[in-house]
DNA sequence: ACGTTATTCCATAGAATTTATGAATTGTGT
DNA sequence: ACACAATTCATAAATTCTATGGAATAACGT
């Protein structure tokens, strides 16, 4: 008959899988390996942690196989194991946003007052019809790992100083990282303080490229 | 700015969903929760816990809102917060099954040898030819919260005493809870035991009523 | 070969949590 | 008032989490 054991060893490996999600540290580390590799003292300075601690996250990611590691040159690259990864991801955020009723709250703290949104698929008629212009404000080494379709970069810390660059009378759709990045955000509230229109993707870089939408890679 | 503290918080309650998936026992709760609605007495004994435990672990669930509570006279009855849960518990079985190699052992040792598949869309095909017979197998209590339409329930329990209720000459495809149930699993090696021509639905009655496909409730 | 650099490993440590058990309690319905 | 379900409580051992600073490891450049 049923083994009570060989099934209390299956739902411990399904359960290895949950634990790997269970720190907020670890979501912010999925956060941004899901923009693309990084090193290990990249994501350590990008989320705020010690290089030591931040190893030590990675390797409750590696061992629940979440995330795979290749080693280029002195330097070790974490990506994400699978695009099946980060919409599991997603769907953490999904979830909770859908049922927690602090999240509401949390956002606001966090990303300020709403922004004016616009979907995927608007903005991608919008972009063949070519009234819009398409800013990623994520740091560099982000964009070149992978952007969307005639998007320009602008990281969001050099904004003020690179407003000339915007072609000026077009709209503006600014993206980052994801529903929940101040990026974008903060790019969109700029640029309306500066008299330019502009809104915000209302979902990221992963998102689009699950979606089967144009990416584009490099400088 | 970006204050740290505002953004902590935020990940801290997506977390709060992580931390629920986290325990094996909890999977389990979740995985009998798909099929429908149960009393806490109910899941524990299902689940193999004291009811203690199991009302812990289910106070877990409700905290990161994965699961709803309704009063029914003496007691309560938990489901799931949405179909939003039930996919992204699938989700976490699916990035286990994919990525974690000691899942392909695990499931081997607990349902055993590997038995004859069959699709959802295959199924439906040749239901609607009616050309089979299609064998709910799971406690009766989860039949009536809702089956494939046209099928018939025989719990496994009951399979070997009741054969003779099966038609003749039909092929016959058993399901149950979902792809790491042992019922259909049984079920085919005990009716090919018996001749008869049995395959196993590949997933169970959760996918299937995700996908939109005909479900039916009641006796 | 040697120094540099990035990452992992180690030792530590306090805090916090997890899990389960059995008994007591609350609350609902008969 | 009684019976029953569920939660809470008191325990308890075990485990786990998190982060730190320093040592060990490994690969590269010179």
């Amino acid at each position: 008959m049923a083994d009570p054991h060989a099934k209390a060893e299956l739902y411990e490996q399904f359960a290895r899988v949950g634990k790997a999600l269970a720190s907020p540290k670890r979501l912010e580390l999925l956060d941004l390996l899901a923009q693309g590799g990084r090193s290990v003292e990249d994501l350590a300075a990008e989320a705020g942690l010690g290089v030591s601690a931040c190893s030590a996250h990675l390797q409750v990611l590696h061992r629940a196989r979440l995330v795979t590691t290749r080693k280029q040159g002195t330097r070790v690259f974490y990506s994400l194991a699978g695009d099946d990864v980060t919409r599991l991801y997603a769907g953490v955020r999904q979830v909770a946003a859908a049922h927690l009723a602090e999240v509401g709250p949390a956002c606001h703290a966090y990303l300020g007052d709403d922004v004016e949104q616009i979907t995927r698929d608007e903005l991608l008629r919008r972009a063949r019809a070519g009234d819009v212009t398409i800013l990623d404000v994520r740091p560099a080494a982000e964009y070149s790992a992978g952007h969307i379709s005639g998007a320009v970069s602008i990281p969001l810390s050099q904004l003020s100083q690179r407003l000339a660059e915007l072609p000026p009378d077009t709209e503006i759709v600014a993206y980052c990282r994801g529903p929940y990045c101040v990026l974008a955000h903060d790019a969109v509230r700029l640029l309306r303080a500066h008299g330019r229109a502009a809104r915000r993707l209302a979902d990221g870089m992963p998102e689009w490229r699950l979606s089967g939408f144009p990416v584009a890679v490099g400088a």
